[in-house]
DNA sequence: GTAATGTCTCTAGTGACTAGAGGTTCAAGA
DNA sequence: TCTTGAACCTCTAGTCACTAGAGACATTAC
């Protein structure tokens, strides 16, 4: 049994984080010292591991509740989980898409001024005035 | 002159929207009417769609608020425009190259179960359970 | 026994909005 | 001119996933 900052020196969150996933329901109530300090185990590490991981790949709290459901029933059909996983990689894949635009766009726009004149000519503030300056939608 | 609705229709920001630029700095205190109803001018639709193309463009409040000070000062050095637009252009490439990362290991996690198993069986779960599954850090 | 560090709860703040309540003003038609 | 209904006003609170800080209590090392 280890602290809370034991726990948080192993998965690399940080305590108040663990305490707020407790509070949203990711982690279970975590069994208490006499003096009201909580106590964790392997099993609880291997949880907050699970949730670090996801969120490290971007999964909501929302949808990683919805995974660890799924991992406490394992005899239940696992289509629920490929389907937040998949959605998962089209947000990722979309907002990809989205930021190859902006990254085309601010890369123009930035070249247009080498910041040595003044503001009334800078392109950087000119184009951002001007929509129809735009290479394309963004 | 018109009024905020006329003027969220024509630049399609939402009327909050607006509400909150004032309140943030963003644009200046808007004329009213006797009934106090904020009206607006071309100038007023100029700056909105000044902002709004920044926004679109990824710009936080802060720097808009910086890139809006110096397009008040047309004398001044465009340094500061020019560095705010790069340091915009460095984040959205840094974005991109994260999403990659979590795209490639999303994809190759989706692709390792069918959906159509039990749970306790499935890749995606069991994936996220054990980082040492993973191709490479993310 | 004491001091340092860790932990507890609670509240409030972040960014960029969005939603809703409850009230007032405006513009168009009868 | 009156009425109706849409648009407008302010204010508060909620979103997401934390983060920061206050003030009090617990644990650990010496």
């Amino acid at each position: 049994m280890f602290s809370i900052g034991e726990l948080s020196k192993r998965t690399k969150v940080k305590v108040p984080t663990i305490r707020y996933y407790e509070e949203m329901g990711l982690l279970p109530e975590a069994e208490r010292t006499s003096g009201n300090q909580r106590r964790y185990d392997k099993a609880g590490l291997e949880r907050l591991s699970f949730i670090r991981h996801a969120r490290d790949l971007g999964f909501s709290i929302e949808a990683i509740s919805s995974l660890i459901e799924l991992q406490e029933h394992p005899d239940r059909s696992c289509e629920a989980a490929t389907d937040i996983a998949t959605s998962q990689l089209e947000d990722v894949r979309a907002k990809i898409k989205r930021l190859k635009t902006l990254e085309k766009e601010l890369s123009r726009i930035s070249k247009g001024c080498d910041g040595e004149g003044v503001s009334e000519d800078c392109y950087v503030l000119v184009s951002l005035a001007d929509h129809g300056l735009c290479d394309r939608e963004h």
